[in-house]
DNA sequence: AATTTTCTTGACCGGTTGGTCAGGCTGTGG
DNA sequence: CCACAGCCTGACCAACCGGTCAAGAAAATT
């Protein structure tokens, strides 16, 4: 192990606090929304006292967006197995294998997004405009190529994006009504299970096999 | 027109103010969570005075609760023509179009459920436990049946529903990235295309043709 | 050891919230 | 005409919210 430069160690404290509150707030956020969630709640929940977070994130509003911003990273990286695959079954497997594990490992995170979606965006709509629709167009030109070389049929790109985004991010944000119905916690059997179905039923969909 | 007993002309000014209050009520709910609601705001919506909110609804949780029980009844009655159809082609294509025209027509109360479920369903837990869980089990055996019948591939009957609910419901709950993307609100002939892209992807899915 | 920077926190504040309530209004039945 | 039940609402309240701040503790720098 090596040794730190001092002014480094100095922001391991930041760092360490920041990412206690950025995972309370996260939970928090996922489950009450931005407007339901109260600073006093994500400092209960992190063990700090409340005017320690307003140390760290001036605002709630500041809180918000760190933790958004976060995700959308994440779920932007998701994409990179896709980009180099010969074709729909390995590129879209892949994903699909990649949105499922993240809904899997980052179920607030995911239900964050969706809170901030349907609140019109208010945050990150220039994210959408920008990033997300240049990473779309992306993906756009990728499918067509397949479908022009006869890898699979010839549905619309975009359509297809949004399916595979509501099925796999349907198992984060609706994993409390799934699990009512499954009486109980996905498995890792279940997981398996839910990413097989997913993949058979897409890949079938598109005509890739 | 036939004049109403008076009696009953009382209880029309009621139904007239829950209505108005209920379509406010859903708006904001939708667009900030419960607990970002204020009855302040459905009130200004409504065009009543707040106290009178509290008059027809005691309290926001009763509010609330109607709100999400006349989504919920929408919702289940999407599937009546799903029952006596001869085979997926007719009863999964008929569930497609009815819950992408309820996305449509009451995005709104899409997200309202979202929310709820979101939020680990406090509210209708018990429409969840019951009516969702008999619902569910009714559909998954008839489609075991349509694959017992080879009119299908052998597709996961739960996982299958999951995919139809999170495909047709994002084009309501994520409305507004997908109309971002797409610089614009849908026309008719957006939803027409979606409606089919879904249509074919699934019912190719699921090896139905 | 002195000093400076970063971190911590209880107490506090103005504004907003859900909810209450007394009193007024309206139209129907006698 | 009166009486009465249902409807309406401005004013009000305790509780809670996000955010501030001053004073001090801890750590890093000199």
């Amino acid at each position: 192990m090596t040794e730190l430069p001092r002014s480094q160690r100095r922001t391991e404290i930041r760092q360490h606090n920041e990412t206690l509150i950025l995972q309370a707030a996260e939970k928090v956020f996922a489950e009450a929304g931005f407007g339901g969630a109260t600073m006093q709640l994500i400092a209960d929940m992190a063990g700090l006292p409340k005017a320690n977070l307003h140390y760290y994130f001036p605002t709630k509003e500041d809180l918000y967006r760190r933790v958004v911003q976060d995700i959308f990273e994440i779920w932007l990286h998701a994409a990179d197995s896709m980009d180099q695959a010969p074709g729909p079954i390995e590129g879209i497997g892949a994903y699909i294998q990649a949105k499922m594990d993240i809904s899997r490992r980052h179920p607030n995170g995911s239900k964050v997004w969706a809170f901030e979606v349907m609140h019109r965006a208010p945050v990150i709509q220039d994210y959408l405009e920008t990033t997300l629709r240049a990473w779309t167009t992306g993906r756009v030109r990728l499918i067509e190529r397949w479908i022009a070389e006869g890898k699979m049929a010839p549905v619309d790109p975009e359509h297809l994006l949004y399916m595979l985004w509501a099925t796999t991010q349907h198992y984060a944000d609706f994993g409390h009504q799934i699990e009512t119905l499954n009486s109980g916690p996905f498995s890792d059997a279940d997981w398996q299970k839910a990413t097989d179905s997913v993949k058979t039923m897409i890949l079938r969909g598109i005509g890739a096999f």
